[in-house]
DNA sequence: CATTTACTCAACCAATTAGTTGACTATAAT
DNA sequence: ATTATAGTCAACTAATTGGTTGAGTAAATG
């Protein structure tokens, strides 16, 4: 059997397979917000994209502190590094070629 | 306004959201493979991961060819590239504090 | 106290997803 | 020529997703 069984995994990449969910990451990127300031760029409802937070959060990418009225979000990076761990393991196909001999020739100069 | 539309990486994380296809990847990164043989472990039909490759495959994860009778698919690294490439701008999020520890010292040192 | 602000919640809708089955096509093997 | 293999396609189902609106709650402000 193989291990297809990951459910943070699921929830981490199909948070971030949706454009307005990876604005919201990017933006928490520079600092904590509320979900006031976090909605306004974006051309839809309150309502909507506190769903589209809702799901950052199940899946732990992001932190939501209640704080008097509003709601405090903060971004939290394990769920990406475990993504990246994840998607490491198939560097070998992903790493371009000039990557790759760029690290192969400092570490030949290393010696 | 933010660019929220990407829809290859919109693809490729929606993608990499499922155990099954997770797992067809990391078999295809042992090498290429017919379908029949990718399938043969999974306790579905054979349409199914048929489907699951098809959504790898719009993805541009996996190249299928037609060989006579048989698909041969093989793993393609650009997408996963461009995930890893956007997940690494948070990087400072998801860097372990061993790892960001090292990291400060070694810029300390060089003073 | 009245009002505005910052949200949540429930109900609804249309589109997509993950799976099924049954019928079909094309290639290879006997 | 017959049969088995490798796979596609269409139709269906149940669950999930991404959005809406309208009503309601809780906290800060006038």
């Amino acid at each position: 059997m193989i291990a297809t069984d990951m459910p943070q995994l699921d929830a981490t990449f199909a948070a971030l397979s949706d454009g307005t969910r990876r604005a919201i990451v990017a933006r928490l990127a520079d600092g904590e917000t509320s979900l006031s300031e976090l909605a306004e760029p974006f051309d839809m409802s309150l309502t909507a994209v506190s769903k589209h937070l809702r799901v950052l959060s199940n899946a732990g990418l992001v932190d939501i502190e209640k704080r008097g009225r509003t709601r405090h979000c903060r971004l939290r990076g394990a769920p990406i590094k475990e993504a990246v761990d994840w998607l490491s393991k198939y560097e070998a196909f992903w790493i371009d070629r000039f990557d790759a001999l760029a690290r192969h020739l400092a570490k030949e100069s290393e010696k």
